[in-house]
RNA sequence: GGAGACUUGUCCGAGUGGUUGAAGGAGCACGCCUGGAAAGUGUGUAUACGGGAAACUGUAUCGAGGGUUCGAAUCCCUCAGUCUCCGCCA
């Protein structure tokens, strides 16, 4: 949430990034200014007769203490005339605030001054590619078939159980998930990450804190009976373990990694687009998330941006980095760099990871502090980024690496699954 | 699932209707003391939203939300959470 102040300050500015947004409805920026002025307008009427009605209870007090009953009785009637003239301008003021909130969090955050306008995934700009697309034997296949040849994902059956997008890992396709998920958390952990296995289910408190709610609550699964949500990502949990907290500066950055299965309606995809594990009601994803001090988070966004580089190159995968245009880049975020994997008998880019920089707009929500130097209160920032979400690594594991009665796995996850390839 | 206890500031902890934003302690900050440090000692130390050039000042906040009252951390109701005992259970 963007926070009311600085609207009030810079309210051309802001409407001139909201547009690199393609954020529409400038009109909200305008209301919001309306709105905030209009509140604080009531708010102080409102302090100034609460502050009479305190005072003359004050004096109430002292008077029945002096066992002046009678001059008691007639401040009592002052004080309820108050209280009755107090009545609208508290409700009013109350409605006048659920509108500047309602009004506040229809703004999606501020895109950073380098994201490229635009609006559509063709407008984002590639960063940078690395690891070389390979040549596939002959007859090389899609991974959805070589799923069902190596035995190792069922969706007939994850279907007949749940619904379809729900896949069933079995034998060494289990394994190879354990064995991704390990190592996706050594990897992290290593780097001064702190591992967490957080609640798959959240609340609504924590599903606004993120960003989910209100506006994207079709995305997630929702359980009316106890009013949970299943996570859509590790974030929401992760993220919210700071909520209303509020840190010592020296505990920042704050670093958080974990693992954690993901669940997402998604509804409204068809074709090629979802087939195999190309898109997933549920899947495996090792998420990392900071929590740092304002002045670094764009150190800190490179910082993981590197990190999750160098575990795609461990992977031995071909990949490129792609900074997100505007109109590509979620509501939260002031700047996003996504990763793509090439799936080589697909021959298309799969997203796999996604890093972004929210500056203080989760923040806000939550209502996670730090006391700076000089004893101020102020937003730390968060980022977030996946390392790395699992299907769209395996579908590229498996095709371009397959060699015919086997498939070769690059040798970081020797260890984890115990053999250095896939076989029938 | 049943019964009970509890939820106060960064933390611990007092406080059952009237200057209580809240005693006391710890922690932290600054100063004194010290060759330096510890100990000791003095002062300060919540957040949000307002007003004010500033000094300063108003309102709200003692799990959340309602209620009673001139006045609520204190009384009542609802909800959430924590703990203990019993039951059940991987």
């Amino acid at each position: 949430m963007l926070q009311v102040a600085y609207i009030r300050q810079h309210p051309d500015l802001v409407k001139k990034r909201l547009a690199v947004k393609q954020f529409k409805d400038l009109s909200v920026v305008d209301e919001v200014i309306r709105l905030d002025e209009e509140r604080k307008r009531l708010q102080l009427e409102f302090d100034t007769t609460q502050s009479k009605v305190n005072t003359a209870s004050r004096e109430i007090g002292l008077l029945m203490g002096k066992g002046q009953q009678e001059e008691a009785a007639t401040r009592k009637l002052e004080v309820a005339a108050l209280k009755t003239s107090l009545q609208p301008i508290s409700e009013q003021l109350n409605i006048v605030g659920q509108q500047l909130q309602g009004e506040l969090v229809k703004l999606p955050n501020l895109p950073a001054q380098d994201v490229p306008a635009g609006k559509l995934p063709s407008d984002n700009i590639t960063v940078r590619e690395g690891g070389a697309k390979p040549v596939l034997p002959q007859g090389a296949v899609p991974h959805w078939d070589l799923i069902n040849q190596f035995g190792i994902v069922d969706f007939e059956t994850g279907a007949r159980i749940t619904g379809s997008g729900f896949p069933l890992y079995k034998g060494k396709g289990a394994k190879l998930q354990r064995s991704l998920i390990q190592y996706f958390l050594d990897y992290n952990t290593a780097a001064g990450y702190t591992e967490y296995l957080p609640p798959l289910m959240v609340n609504e408190a924590s599903a606004y804190g993120t960003g989910q709610l209100p506006d994207k609550e079709g995305q997630m699964y929702f359980m009316p009976a106890d009013n949970f949500y299943l996570i859509p990502t590790a974030e929401v949990p992760v993220t919210n373990i700071y909520r209303d907290e509020i840190v010592k500066e020296e505990e920042l950055p704050i670093k958080m990694t974990a693992y954690t299965p993901c669940f997402r309606r998604e509804a409204g995809s068809f074709g090629k687009d979802v087939r195999g594990l190309n898109r997933v009601h549920q899947f495996d994803k090792v998420e990392i998330v900071q929590i740092v001090h304002p002045d670094k988070s764009y150190a800190v966004l490179e910082e993981m941006v590197n990190h999750v580089e160098s575990l795609l190159q461990s992977l031995e995968l071909p990949y490129r980095i792609l900074k997100l245009c505007g109109g590509d880049m979620s509501f939260a975020s002031a700047l996003t760099f996504d990763f793509e994997v090439y799936s080589a008998a697909q021959e298309r880019w799969l997203e796999v990871s996604s890093v972004s920089n929210f500056e203080s707009f989760q923040t806000n929500r939550m209502k996670i502090r730090f006391k700076d130097a000089n004893g101020k209160m102020q937003l730390a920032h968060s980022l977030n980024g996946s390392s790395l979400a699992l299907p769209r690594i395996v579908a590229c594991l498996l095709e371009n690496n397959q060699a015919g009665d086997h498939i070769d796995l690059p040798a970081v996850l020797h260890p984890y699954f115990g053999a250095g390839s896939l076989t029938l």
